[in-house]
DNA sequence: ATAGGCGCCTGCTGGC
DNA sequence: TGCCAGCAGGCGCCTA
């Protein structure tokens, strides 16, 4: 669900809230999450101080004392915040830690089970984590030559190249097609064929929808809450995303939706043409046939 | 190297 | 009302 400017979001609602209080107790449910939890993670958090709540790509770094690191991913529907202890647990709550000193309590919601929680005994250890991964860098970060480099090596479709955590981290479904929109260009244009600058264009786009986002609080369609348990605002500014059949925000045409690197995709089809100029045999094959009818 | 399909899960919606 | 297919902010594995 959640993608950078979600995450963001929860990141900078959790700071204040957590930073400086105690892990009195930390339970973890018995229902199994994306990544195993080992029990012995659960009684070295016992009584730690939260130094720091960051942000990397779409994973959530809380730092503790003594370099221990708790690493949170919130998948397609996962929700962090910070409840009041008295209030009835929210189904689906498969973690709940008590922060000491309060009434209050941070737990982790993931009504599909695709998120994760993971522990990590030192900053090294998390830092490899995120290296083995081959976690890209920030979007805000994105050095242009390499930008430039990586959509030059690749015949991925733009698509899938803004969605691969290796080459930038945090976009995902809604702020590809979203960025796609802002840069007019077609989300089946190939890496190759993009000229530096069509890919300046999309690096700036990227960059501004997702700041817009971050501003509105987020893109909630149905699960996403913020840290405080309240929604975003920026599902009300999408230009293409979830928008099929819809009239395109700047010529008025039909917003379309196709399947691509297995996600919906939704981009306008006159304002974002396919200007490959090396097209695959199979298409070209298919525009010879189409203008022989 | 790349695309596509599937699986991991639960819940919601729309069609019949 | 029920049933079934299709859909969903992610991601890793497999095959061709």
């Amino acid at each position: 669900m959640p993608e950078l400017p979600e995450v963001e979001t929860i990141v900078t609602d959790l700071r204040p809230r957590l930073v400086g209080r105690r892990i009195a107790s930390f339970r973890v449910g018995k229902k199994n999450l994306r990544r195993p939890w080992n029990t012995r993670w659960t009684s070295a958090l016992r009584g730690k101080k939260i130094e720091t709540v960051v942000r990397r790509g779409k994973w959530i770094v809380l730092r503790l004392e003594k370099g221990l690191h708790l690493v949170f991913h919130l998948g397609m529907t996962g929700q962090l915040m910070v409840v009041q202890a008295r209030q009835p647990l929210a189904s689906h709550t498969h973690v709940v830690a008590d922060l000491d000193e309060t009434d209050e309590q941070l737990h982790f919601r993931d009504i599909r089970r695709f998120g994760s929680v993971t522990f990590f005994a030192g900053e090294a250890h998390v830092n490899r984590f995120f290296h083995d991964s081959g976690l890209g860098p920030e979007p805000f970060d994105l050095e242009p030559g390499y930008w430039r480099n990586c959509l030059a090596r690749t015949s991925r479709c733009l698509k899938a190249v803004l969605l691969d955590q290796r080459v930038l981290a945090g976009v995902g479904n809604i702020y590809a097609d979203e960025a796609l929109f802002e840069a007019q260009l077609h989300p089946r244009r190939l890496g190759r064929t993009v000229r530096p600058q069509e890919a300046g264009r999309l690096r700036r786009a990227v960059i501004q929808v997702l700041n817009r986002a971050i501003y509105k609080r987020g893109s909630s369609i149905r699960d996403y809450v913020g840290g405080n348990g309240d929604r975003g605002e920026y599902q009300e500014e999408f230009r293409v995303y979830s928008r099929a059949g819809a009239p395109c925000v700047r010529c008025r045409r039909p917003i379309r939706r196709i399947r691509l690197a297995g996600r919906s995709t939704y981009f306008c089809p006159s304002c974002q043409r396919n200007r490959s100029q090396f097209r695959s045999q199979e298409s070209r094959v298919r525009s010879q046939k189409k203008s022989e009818w």
